[in-house]
DNA sequence: TAGTAAACCTACCGACGAGTAGATTACGAG
DNA sequence: CTCGTAATCTACTCGTCGGTAGGTTTACTA
């Protein structure tokens, strides 16, 4: 009577343990995790709601593995496209790419990151920050390797960290306003912010652009 | 017996309100918004939970009504700085001081506007979202300004949306840097932002420097 | 000093959601 | 074939919190 195909039935752990998790980063990214309700999360991932606590734990576990997870995604994702032998305006370059390339292919995982990561008062809530303060910290790294490179830097040295900060959050803003403006490529993102962090708008208006192939200024 | 001043007592509406308000807008974000209770709101405040719903109505009417006055107030507090008739190099100076000082002085204001608006996805979230939009166009017409004063600008002002999110993006978040650095002062701040903004990296590493009086590149 | 309106409270209800107890069913090994 | 174990479900408990009913006290006013 019922087709045997109906459902995937008694699949092994580890795959339930995915599709969970899928589904977590899927409802804590639209609800938020003080909205988004286990009973959904379950729902969602196609299981009764005892298989994800016997999985994956307490609802609080179950954002730290999402946060987690989708963390180490967008990290690996830049660090992949950064060779740090490259000349600092290449290496923004190229991260900035990778991330705006990763956002466009993994809205979830971004808001789950950006957005709600943040508002949650918790344990992990410090955990995430630290995670953001590490990306800033390997940014400021890049600012301080331009400084020295060119042999100068008393006050930027000194300010790099608030600077990486400053960059951080304008390629978050910007992936935000991109939701909202999806006619973008990610590429244009990328040039636009490489174009601002790198010339200025003091440079910007001159008619100045900065390009992959003839970095710095002319 | 007991001391006729123990407690203010009878207070006309009005002053309770903005005392519920103010205790709302510290729980709120300190808790953030599905995290605070009712009754939390009602004990720092000092009164009982029925006279926060006479006064303020639900709880997302209070939320509501904490957000739009704090907005107001940080808008304000920025507008006040800004005359329309300065160069835009000195529109942005100016908007950003004002924009830490505000910080500064208004933490609890700052955090339930940046970190817990934007996590409630309810009817107001949107109206934050286009609060936070009317900002960023605002400094995208600073942008503008910018360029066409100097008859520049086809790429530009294309993408002046986009920069102004950036920039508004970079101010967040070195506000919110500046929660774990308290040790500098706002003007400087300030003061790093801008010249990140209007030199860029590439002409802050050649010891290039903005200052208020001697705006633009020399 | 009585009367009235506004300020204010205690005590409760109902819904919702985190987390669990305990049974049940399918798959693989021998 | 059968038997153990892993996968899975239904159906509950219980605490928390938004919201309210209904009464009580204070201050002002005529």
């Amino acid at each position: 009577m019922q087709e045997k195909t109906k459902r995937a039935r008694r699949l092994p752990r580890e795959v339930r343990e995915r599709q969970i998790l899928d589904a977590a980063v899927e409802v804590f990214s639209a609800n938020g995790y003080h909205a988004a309700s286990m009973d959904e999360v379950a729902e969602v991932a196609g299981v009764s709601k005892p298989m994800v606590y016997t999985y994956l734990g307490s609802k609080e576990d179950l954002f730290a593995k999402c946060i987690r997870r989708e963390a180490k995604r967008l990290l690996d994702a830049v660090a992949e496209g950064v060779d740090t032998d490259m000349s600092p305006d290449m290496q923004l370059w190229s991260g900035l790419r990778s991330f705006f390339s990763f956002v466009g292919d993994n809205r979830s995982s971004w808001l789950v990151l950006h957005r709600q990561a943040l508002s949650v008062g918790g344990s992990f809530a410090e955990e995430i920050s630290q995670m953001r303060a590490r990306s800033i910290e390997l940014v400021a790294a890049v600012v301080v390797a331009t400084g020295t490179r060119q042999g100068i830097g008393e006050q930027a040295e000194k300010s790099a960290e608030g600077l990486a900060a400053a960059l951080v959050g304008a390629a978050e803003s910007l992936a935000v306003w991109w939701l909202d403006h999806p006619d973008v490529s990610d590429g244009l993102l990328a040039s636009w912010l490489m174009n601002l962090v790198w010339l200025g708008f003091g440079d910007l208006v001159k008619g100045e652009v900065w390009t992959p192939n003839l970095p710095a200024a002319t």
